[in-house]
DNA sequence: CGATCATGTAACATATAAAGTTACATGAAA
DNA sequence: TTTCATGTAACTTTATATGTTACATGATCG
């Protein structure tokens, strides 16, 4: 399969709308990240549905926030996206008669499913504000270089 | 993407060769996964290369196993493998201008680094002896019941 | 030596899922 | 009522694992 990118590119659309009011259309911030509006509003439309966001048609429509960005966390983004799987990896059979496969499940189960309790405990602690923050120092530090936050 | 099982093949392949001794046909292990024996010898290439099993040609040949199976771990297996990526996400760009990328990706590749190296060093505390025991734990327990190791 | 067996590998086919695209319906604002 | 923007279905494209066919290579048996 290819490999999922739409956390990443959630969070990217989340996190320009924080850099500035909305409402965006669609059209604006898929061309902030070359892709298709269609594909905008599919990745966006779990969290309008969880209230993360709100979405208006018409004239002056749009997308805009309508959260605490310091009360939603990557895990809860994770989760509006339908919670896709974490791992590329995974079993043959997943209930197999064969004592030996049971085997190979039972030591591979155990660390794909540590890895993935890892990966949602960090998504977990981070907030949509603390991504922010780690922004601004970002461009804090390129302005000091005399360059845009998407400069070259 | 589909879901990548070829740890978990070659995983019940040589674990399957452990209970008993060789040499065997990537045909008779096929039938064993109920697969192709292209696959098997797919999925054996880099574990002959790295010199974990042997293979001959020819009338009585096939597969033997050729290594300690109390110091070959599953990481070990894994890197036979080509270290194929072990999770599903990924980020949109790797090297990306954009700023609001870049404190996205940081704080992805935090969490995906980490449960990275969770699941690969928890592939290194399991050898291959230690499935082979675990297996023969659970032959016990079926033959109690009555039943084979590949029982219905 | 030639027939048979088994691996080695390329080439092609199939399956699955993400990403991209097109088309059109729905509804809001000018 | 025209225009704009979302909502969504349907289709195409792309990537990757898996499955299959075909055939070359080399070893053993007769």
């Amino acid at each position: 399969m290819k490999r999922d990118s739409r956390l990443s590119g959630v969070l990217h659309v989340l996190l320009h709308m924080a850099q500035q009011p909305g409402p965006f259309t669609s059209e604006t911030l898929a061309r902030a990240m070359a892709t298709n509006p269609v594909v905008i509003r599919r990745i966006m439309a779990g969290l309008r549905d969880l209230g993360y966001v709100g979405s208006e048609k018409g004239h002056g429509g749009g997308w805009t926030l309508a959260c605490d960005l310091s009360k939603v966390t990557l895990r809860d983004v994770y989760a509006a996206l339908g919670s896709p799987s974490l791992l590329a990896m995974g079993n043959r059979t997943e209930a197999p008669g064969c004592l030996v496969e049971q085997a190979v499940n039972a030591a591979l189960d155990q660390a794909f499913g540590d890895a993935q309790a890892l990966l949602l405990s960090r998504f977990g602690e981070v907030t949509l504000a603390m991504l922010g923050d780690d922004l601004r120092k970002r461009v804090g530090s390129r302005k000091l270089q005399g360059m845009s936050a998407h400069g070259a």
